[in-house]
DNA sequence: TTGAAAAATTAGGCTCGCCTAATTATCTTA
DNA sequence: TAAGATAATTAGGCGAGCCTAATTTTTCAA
């Protein structure tokens, strides 16, 4: 029972996660509102998603995400807010706009792309002090983040030691996961540049820009808690070591 | 007759399209093959296109586009062309997927978030130096570019005098399309930052990546004349002064 | 010039994602 | 607690875009 996802469907899940969030539950009539259908066309959706087992859900009751479909909402969610990010923070598109389109887009961008695109992010992001052409410059730190380049990557530009994210105000606080104490709120700002460990961390749906809290501080042997958009994220602390967050004041 | 063309109907055009220039002929047979569909799949949809005046087509000949649906695919090839080239010089995605990824985006890319995704390319491309973070750079110059900037776009950095494209070899010759003789062949390199011939250009089809013949060179009064993936562009004298193309030699 | 191979078309059918109209279930409140 | 309002479901249908199998048309070569 492990079928793909329709674009459609990871609409729908993606708007059960947001209902969920918002107003603790999700009605077909909500659900059909936000995507601008008729709501027996949401009963008909919901009745697959539910057959395949990303929702639970039986007639005349409230939708909810199995552990499979939050997971996987959780995922697009994060991939979707990044996404708009990017649309807003680099080519500066309107924030409505970027947000639909960061929707449409998300269904076709491979998991590479993506993952370079955070490159790109994080890159125009980072201070530089050099007179190279941007672009050659981006492509070595590709290649260094990738470990694909022999240079010794400190003669080479470090973008992950310099870093200058633009939307640091004053008042937030930036440090790496690793840091935090249990129970504190942040907003991932940077991955680190381990290829192999920063894959994982974004299959999970951690990316620049995602919220979470921290539900258990780990150690060496057992694992930090994150909850992100919902969902429960495990971490080894040497990935803790590699993630910036802006720290949230309680206030 | 104006339908909007769907998906799929965008990339049989631009199948059509690849297929009279490489073959002179578009036959079903083809098509078939390179969408990956079956012949009576593309039958059926050579009929609607011919209906809603893209293709000219009736049974058992071969496919030819209308002047409608030239323009059409020719736009639609340029935007692809320019999207994989983003994909692969920037993102160093694989070349074979960055073509099937960029045919996938395409169709969900907004006008506006194209426009600037050239600014970003030509932006990355361009010489710097300065210690500034590359993003606030990169958005004020999305600000001069679009004419937003009440600031002496002299004294904020400017892009624009200061190219280097890194794909410039020794034997390619960069300069103005204005400065082109008659017969000669070219790929674009840049456009220039006003916005508003800057989007004509763009609305035309002509992106950065597009292989061009200048068929008729004109003068203040009389337009220039490229060719295009077979598609006639005008463009006024004004124009041609702010594309910066890669000559290509005869050989 | 004719007949086999190749190309294209017709016929009929499928799924997906949506719709409207009609009906039924649930909620709310007088 | 019953009736009117609201929410949800069923039933039936539609178009897009694809498919296979069968048939027809065109091409090409002996």
């Amino acid at each position: 029972m492990n079928a793909a996802l329709s674009e459609s469907q990871q609409d729908y899940l993606k708007i059960v996660l947001d209902l969920i969030n918002e107003k603790k539950v999700a009605r077909i009539k909500e659900i059909a509102r936000r995507k601008g259908v008729s709501m027996p066309s949401v009963t008909e959706a919901m009745r697959k998603l539910s057959k395949t087992g990303f929702v639970q859900y039986s007639t005349h009751e409230f939708v909810e995400l199995t552990g499979k479909g939050e997971t996987a909402a959780h995922r697009l969610f994060s991939k979707n807010m990044f996404l708009k990010n990017f649309l807003v923070d680099v080519l500066d598109i309107d924030e409505q706009v970027a947000e639909k389109e960061a929707c449409e887009l998300e269904h076709h961008l491979r998991a590479t792309t993506l993952d370079r695109l955070i490159l790109l992010y994080q890159f125009l992001s980072a201070r530089q002090q050099t007179d190279r052409p941007s672009l050659t410059l981006f492509r070595k730190c590709l290649r260094i983040a990738e470990g694909l380049s022999e240079e010794d990557p400190a003669c080479g530009f470090r973008f992950w030691e310099n870093r200058y994210p633009h939307r640091q105000s004053e008042s937030t606080v930036h440090t790496l996961l690793s840091k935090l104490e249990q129970g504190q709120r942040g907003q991932i700002v940077m991955l680190g540049p381990d290829t192999e460990i920063r894959r994982r961390i974004i299959d999970r749906g951690l990316l620049p820009g995602s919220r979470f809290v921290l539900e258990e501080k780990g150690t060496a042997g057992r694992p930090f808690r994150v909850r992100c958009d919902g969902c429960l994220i495990e971490l080894e602390l040497i990935a803790t070591n590699m993630i910036e967050v802006a720290v949230e004041q309680p206030n």
